[in-house]
DNA sequence: GTCTATAATCGGATAGAC
DNA sequence: GTCTATCCGATTATAGAC
């Protein structure tokens, strides 16, 4: 019968570990980490709650699963940094930020890593980390540009995420990706132009 | 003995009511509505859990009466808006957001407000009004600019607040307020001028 | 693989004594 | 004004039957 030895779905597994991890994606996006029960998970995945702790054991140990980017993120800013012109490089990131926070598969765990962060402090360490080594360092490192003014130039466009996406402003909430580009871009360029 | 019609504390009080008060903003501001229980309030208070119902009714009304800012905000964005001459507004809006972010006592309110936005959807309503009407309007109204500039303006102060004071990256947790004045305050002044 | 049953804890809220 | 006692619901997690 069908049995390989790495990827696709063991002999014998329903699709019951894949709903739940879709299940808990959500949940932690929409709820953060403590407002997500594993209980609501479960219901929505359509399966037991033990069924969930057979799985993945403790509820720390589903969140970093279902958090696992379905990218990898120093591909992602390699290939932001590198795919055009210096004097670009701000349209080039916001293009990218909106595809990502535009994508539900990619918005869904950003938004559990922020939504989980805002309140509980073990996420907001883990996001921490994940800020610094895994984008700012990299960044930084790229182009010659001071580590605060990376940082201004990341609060810019995370400061659009929440208006836009969590806090739902408008009419930022509303604007079209191509309005947002001719705004925002200029503004992250000069941020990482001027010495 | 003392009995006043106005202002300060009535015959009878003990500080409990102001003391739980006190503790439920710290609560609120450092692990949002649904992290902060009644029972830790009460106990921060040094106050027994029933006496918070029975001052404030249900855990919402107390939220409500915690995050009464001790400043009037439409005072403040006039003030803001009025303080000097239109060119150098941006700097103003920095300083003036970095004051409020400073000091303790303005501090937990918002804070409160932003992690409960965060994951409490009633929460978020809350402060899309708020934000709506208490902030954007005016400003838009006070000035010539196009609300979603505006937007964009406050989206990288939000955006500085979140990396600076929850997220708390390095350098920007760090940096003197000056410095980030120098950073900041021109970034917010050219979002505002470009028509 | 999946579910039942249950342990252990913690949450908001209330009634009522003092 | 303040606290004791308690109700009732929800949570994570485990043991074990099928």
């Amino acid at each position: 019968m069908v049995m390989r030895t790495r990827g696709g779905r063991r002999a014998g597994d329903s699709g019951s570990r894949d709903a739940i991890l879709a299940a808990a994606r959500d949940r932690f996006a929409g709820h953060g980490y403590d407002g997500a029960t594993i209980r609501a998970i479960a219901a929505d995945a359509g399966v037991d709650p033990a069924l969930v702790h057979h799985y993945f054991g403790t509820k720390e140990h589903l969140f970093v699963s279902a958090l696992r980017l379905p990218i990898d993120p120093r591909q992602m800013v390699a290939q932001v940094l590198d795919a055009g012109p210096r004097r670009e490089l701000g349209e080039r990131m916001v293009r990218f930020f909106l595809r990502v926070w535009g994508d539900e598969r990619s918005r869904a765990p950003v938004l559990a890593m922020i939504r989980s962060a805002a309140t509980n402090e073990q996420a907001a360490t883990m996001v921490r980390q994940f800020v610094t080594s895994a984008l700012l360092s990299r960044v930084t490192d790229g182009i010659g540009v001071p580590r605060l003014r990376v940082e201004a130039a990341v609060a810019q466009l995370i400061g659009i995420a929440l208006l836009r996406y969590v806090v739902k402003v408008e009419p930022m909430a509303s604007a079209p990706d191509e309005e947002l580009v001719a705004l925002v871009a200029p503004l992250i360029q000069r941020i990482l132009d001027e010495t």
